[in-house]
Formats: C-alpha cells, structure tokens, sequence
DNA sequence: ATGATTTGACCCTA
DNA sequence: TAGGGTCAAATCAT
C-alpha cells in the first residue's frame, strides 16, 4: 500500500473519530441542558462545548489542510521551518544578537493553507510577532505564531484583511501544530459583528483541556465591527447569555425549536479554503445564517448529520 | 510581575 | 535591491 493511501485512510479516520466523539459529547450536552440542576459540576455545559468545538475544529483543520502537507509534515527538505535554528539557539543567548544572518530562511509558500474568514479565530493560541505594510495593500498584514512555539510547535500564520471585502481576513497557515491537546484549551469567543456573534462561534486555546479549570468562556460584545478582535474579556455561560440580552440581540434570535419541524441551520460559505495554488480545495468553512441556534435541536442535528452513518468508497 | 503587542531594525530571497 | 518575514526592545495590559 502506498503511502498516499496509508496517509487518505489515517486521515478519514481521524475524521471520522473527530465528528463521532462530537456527535457524543454533543448528546452529553443536550442531556445536559435538559436536566443542568442534575449536574454536580463534574463536568459543565461549557466544558461540552469547548469539546465539540474542538473536535470541529480539528476535523475543519483536516480538511483544509492539502494532502502534500499531511503527507511531509510541512517540513520534507527542512527549508520551510523558519528561524527554527536561530529560536534555538537565541535561548542560549542571553541578550540580544545583533548579527542575525543565516538566523533564518524565508519560508516556501508550498506548504501553505489558505483560509478565508469573517474572523481571525481558528481555536488555536496564537502570538502575534510581527506586522508588516504589504506593497499595494490597503490593509497590513500581521504575523502569528504559536503560543507553544518554545515547546517546539512550529505552527505560524499570517491574516490580512481582503482588500475588496474588508470584513474578511486572509489567513495563509505555515507548518502544522504540534502541540498537543493538553496545551490547547478553546476558550469561545463570539465575534464581535452583531449579526455574526449569532452565528459564528470560535474558540482559541489558553488552558488545558483536562484541567479543572474555572470557566474561562469569553464574548465580544458588539462594539465596533471593523476593529480587530481582542480577546480579553472573560466571563462564563450565563454571562454570554446576558450580554446577547443586554446587546439587544436577544430580540432577534428565533428559538430553533419550532414545534415538530426538524430544523436544520443553512449553512453559508463565507469562509473557503484554498491551496497553495490558490485553488479551492473544499468548501470547510461554512457560517451559520439562521438566526435560530438559541436552542438546539439536537435530536434534528442527529437527523441533520447522521455521522456515525458516513461511509468512505 | 508577567505575558502580549507594537514597531523599527535586520536579514533573506525573488 | 525592493519587498517581505522575523527578531527583540519598548511599551501596554492585566
């Protein structure tokens, strides 16, 4: 069998495995929300969450990444890692190295991932370390690497908002993370657009995930549309709840359940991926553009999505 | 005090 | 050599 093969049928399976413990721990939430005062806190809805939302966010990572990627691990000739050398060295070295030559190469755009979103979030912890003006851009460009970059995750990426739609940003992935699950914990995020904050739902990491851990849920409250999303604010689940109401959202969500009817959202390609080809490789991205996800008809989702049905040629 | 962001300098590559 | 990617000191935020 050959490796193309051994690599398609690792990452259906990882697929598969990512969209059916979601599925589970989806159920584990509905039952949750139906009974939340039967809960002696040993796990909590927003614990569920973050778990869903993870395992979506792996799969979404899965599938958008190229299969040259998955295959090589972004690194095949050693050329794309950027200042890996340098960052290693640089922590034996105290104070700062004024001669950097040779600290590192510029990275190769062959392994890289295109995304298109209304929102910076992915899920992941990232630091930004650099922005730059990019010629005939109207917009800068920023840089991001890993928070556990000095643990020997090699992930970067860079956002830029799309010049002919500004609400949009750009973001191309270089390298692949490393860090593992216990590094990352999501922490939700609501997306600073009003319309988008009912729709869109992001997570980035900051606390493991196995930790007993306060709830460290976060939301944007809307404010200015066009500012970048800072993401500071911290509060739990009812606080989310109360600020949609105090935002005068509230007014606009439509509860999902309605009657008997299976109610299934509509999903909107607002975000694409490309490759490095600037070829569209799957549409992965997708926004909610239902007004109605205030309360979720999990047994409609299970009809919706049968995933554990799913079946591979 | 600690961690994140800003920003100018430095360096590499097309 | 210009443009783009990264570093790291200074600054800001918590």
């Amino acid at each position: 069998m050959s490796i193309l093969n051994e690599t398609l049928i690792t990452k259906r399976k990882r697929l598969i495995g990512e969209l059916v413990e979601g599925k589970k721990i989806a159920a584990q939430l509905q039952t949750l929300l139906h009974k939340p005062l039967k809960n002696n806190g040993s796990v909590s809805a927003e614990d569920l969450a973050v778990k869903i939302l993870r395992s979506f966010t792996e799969t979404l990572f899965v599938l958008s990444s190229n299969e040259t990627s998955q295959i090589y691990g972004g690194d095949r000739d050693g050329g794309d890692t950027v200042a890996s050398a340098c960052s290693e060295e640089s922590e034996k070295k105290p104070a700062r190295v004024k001669d950097r030559r040779g600290c590192y190469k510029r990275r190769r755009t062959s392994d890289s991932r295109k995304t298109v979103s209304p929102t910076m979030e992915d899920g992941y912890a990232w630091r930004k370390y650099g922005q730059k003006n990019i010629l005939n851009s109207e917009y800068p460009r920023c840089y991001y690497r890993c928070t556990h970059k000095y643990e020997g995750c090699k992930a970067t990426k860079q956002v830029q908002r799309i010049k002919e739609d500004p609400i949009l940003y750009q973001t191309t992935y270089f390298d692949h993370h490393t860090c593992t699950d216990t590094m990352r914990a999501p922490q939700i995020i609501l997306d600073s657009d009003p319309v988008e904050s009912l729709n869109l739902v992001s997570f980035e990491s900051k606390i493991p995930l196995n930790q007993d851990h306060p709830s460290r849920s976060m939301i944007k409250i809307p404010s200015s549309a066009k500012e970048e999303p800072k993401q500071d604010t911290q509060s739990d689940m009812s606080d989310i709840k109360s600020s949609l109401e105090d935002s005068n959202l509230s007014q606009e969500i439509v509860p999902m359940k309605q009657k008997s009817s299976v109610c299934a959202p509509v999903w909107d390609p607002k975000t694409r991926s490309y490759d490095h080809h600037d070829q569209e490789v799957v549409s992965s991205f997708y926004s909610c553009t239902s007004n109605s996800m205030h309360e979720l008809d999990m047994e409609g989702i299970n009809q919706w999505c049968d995933i554990e049905n799913i079946h591979f040629d």
